[in-house]
DNA sequence: GGACCAACTATCCTAAAGGATAGTCTTCTA
DNA sequence: TAGAAGACTATCCTTTAGGATAGTTGGTCC
């Protein structure tokens, strides 16, 4: 069984890589880019696994996937992160990867993994996608405010006017003032550009 | 010589560990947290080296080295990372660090920097710490910006208004105003509040 | 039903922001 | 050394922001 592995940290390559050779099942070619990766799908007949770093020069997001992917032909490609979230996995997933790896799996857990993608099937740890979802700190301030009074800082942080903003949401512009007030006084913000860097600070927009 | 590594990546943390392991002369243990680490350095009586992943449960920055380097009376400890800045690198040196290891290093280099770590000599990679700078990003909007507009704008971005700006840069009012002006035809913001995200958006501040 | 609350509206007022035009310096340069 | 350019100031004006106080509506809780 064939494999290609592509990471720009040298010391998980050649780890896993004696790690997954150690097994005697797999043949591993390597390489350390994107580009590298294309290249040798390109040239070589075929890989019946192709594992691509997601944050690797050339990734760019996914849309690195996507081009590994058009130059396999088919061919069963999967993408692993030490770093990224459910979602992006989810992703990956509808652009077409054969599955996705993060790299807090076992590496026993790996090398079945492995043997389900070279044969087609789709693989994803479902302890990591049943995880909850890692970004419940957004809402110490979100909670703060009513959904109003959000959409209403929405606009701030698109430096919209309040008369712009009693268009947008269908109301009188006085009323739009209230909801600037009452929110910078739950922020404690001195005025709506200090309550709009307080909302883009903590994540929002 | 006896190892201590921490990292929540188990993939990581299992094929090092057998790579390490394989080289003969490396007795190696390994937990998946900073706390685990710390109780670890606590009960045993003596690792030659600890090896703490950047980006681990507790880690919190550098936080989590002091709190190892505390535990471990004096005996090396020393952080690895695969996305930490050569300004980390270099601040977790200060801050007590035996070394500093990036996760783009080669296997081999490995096994000698751990040598060397274990004898007590400080280790960082020289390719590493002669790489460019990775953030010459900030100034496309900054070379925009007279020096002035960039202090009236760091004020914008804390929400003060154009009187409070005038008292701290001891100007008048009026200049204030006019530095607002431009720097809104620069930035293409359609005011303060605008001009506000768009420096925050771009990193400054 | 009454008390209560949230969201919204109205009127009135002051302060701040934003814009225009003109003028004073200093500094750099043709 | 004239003149262009940048930083700053002055005066005048309009719009917007921000604040206070009071009133309406619709819903929830007891």
């Amino acid at each position: 069984m064939r494999l290609l592995l592509a990471d720009d940290h040298d010391l998980v390559l050649e780890t896993l890589t004696a790690f997954l050779s150690a097994q005697g099942e797999f043949e591993v070619e390597t390489c350390g880019s994107l580009e590298d990766a294309c290249e040798k799908i390109g040239n070589d007949t075929a890989y019946d696994l192709v594992l691509l770093d997601y944050s690797m020069p050339g990734m760019d997001g996914l849309k690195g996937l996507e081009k590994a992917i058009e130059a396999s032909f088919g061919r069963p490609v999967a993408i692993m992160s030490g770093t990224a979230t459910k979602a992006v996995a989810q992703e990956a997933i509808d652009k077409g990867a054969i599955g996705f790896l993060p790299k807090t799996m076992a590496a026993k857990s790996l090398v079945n993994a492995v043997r389900f993608m070279a044969i087609g099937e789709t693989y994803v740890p479902l302890d990591f996608l049943n995880a909850e979802e890692e970004t419940p700190e957004l809402p110490p301030i979100a909670k703060l405010l009513s959904e109003r009074e959000l959409q209403v800082l929405s606009g701030l942080c698109r430096g919209l006017s309040n008369k712009e903003l009693a268009r947008e949401l269908d109301l009188q512009e006085v009323t739009i003032k209230l909801h600037v007030k009452t929110l910078c006084r739950k922020l404690e913000a001195k005025n709506r550009t200090h309550a709009a860097m307080i909302g883009k600070e903590a994540g929002l927009f």
